[in-house]
DNA sequence: CACCACCCCTGGACGC
DNA sequence: TGCGTCCAGGGGTGGT
């Protein structure tokens, strides 16, 4: 709870974060761990995971192309390149990209996976201590969008109540599953889930295919709105958090619900309510969400 | 097919 | 103070 997972509004801060890398040119590429590279079926097996890492090919990683585009849908960043390939980062639970100025020493604290140099001699690493993150090469922006991409559903900062009416169609989940499911919207991930249900006033609970359609506009609604605050909120610092030393941001303040079970709603007073809902932690006002 | 339980991983919180 | 235990969660996979 100290440091925010990367959903929507951290993976969008980002991206606005690392403009500098637009018109530079990749010059290295230094990998500590090749598993962080298109991690496919985690094994457990350390041996076996990494027989199966992927080519060990740096120049399928940017290396000699100039950077021309940061593109991002829902918690996927793809970092575009003047000869067409595409990079895919997933930041997981604990990625960063840290962007460091031109000989400025190297970033600390460990767990650095992967550098890439630029024609500038700044540097972007990929950190992550828990390696959920991950890379993945794609020849292609058209290959990116087919593949890892092809199954997202439409990004949550711009989900439409019909798309989301359409979606929750027949289905029996919860609709706290359902704002889960990146097929449904891309970028919603357990903070921003149960902050846009209280701000609609929907028990996580519900099945989602019961919601009127009133429900479902309003959902829709504090999807984006809620999202749209907190990259708001969420720019400043995690421009702190490239520009040196990997500060944590202060993003719990403005939660209405995550991390504050047990607490007073911040609406009527009730007691905040906690349990496990699709495997994550929940929380709600019983009395505020119906 | 739709859904759900489990698993990957590490650091911080907490109890004794 | 130190050590053990638990918990956090995105998303892939395999089972029901």
């Amino acid at each position: 709870m100290l440091l925010a997972v990367p959903e929507l509004p951290e993976v969008e801060s980002l991206r606005r974060s690392l403009t500098p890398l637009i018109g530079r040119r990749v010059v290295s590429l230094d990998v500590a761990r090749w598993d962080i590279v298109a991690p496919t079926s985690r094994q457990r097996d350390p041996a076996a995971r990494a027989a199966q890492s992927p080519q060990r090919n740096h120049h399928s990683l940017l290396v000699g192309a100039r950077i021309t585009e940061l593109r991002r849908h829902g918690k996927h960043l793809a970092i575009l390149a003047d000869d067409g390939r595409a990079l895919d980062v997933h930041l997981g639970m604990t990625g960063q990209l840290l962007l460091r100025a031109p000989d400025a020493p190297p970033a600390t604290g460990g767990h650095i996976h992967l550098t890439w140099t630029l024609d500038d001699r700044s540097a972007l690493a990929f950190r992550d201590p828990r390696r959920f993150g991950g890379i993945w090469a794609h020849p292609t922006l058209d290959a990116l969008l087919q593949s890892r991409w092809a199954t997202l559903g439409p990004d949550a900062l711009t989900l439409t109540a019909d798309h989301l009416a359409q979606s929750l169609g027949a289905t029996a989940r919860s609709i706290k599953a359902a704002l889960l499911d990146q097929g449904v919207a891309a970028g919603i991930g357990n903070i921003y889930a149960d902050e846009s249900l209280f701000r609609a006033g929907i028990r996580p609970t519900r099945v989602a295919r019961r919601l009127t359609a009133d429900q479902i506009h309003t959902l829709a609604a504090a999807v984006r709105s809620t999202l749209a605050q907190a990259i708001e909120a969420g720019g400043s610092t995690l421009r702190d958090f490239v520009r040196a030393d990997g500060a944590p941001g202060a993003y719990q303040t403005g939660h209405a619900v995550y991390g504050r079970a047990g607490l007073p709603c911040t609406s009527c007073g009730s007691v905040l309510k906690s349990a496990q809902i699709a495997q994550r932690t929940t929380v709600w006002c019983s009395r505020c969400q119906r």
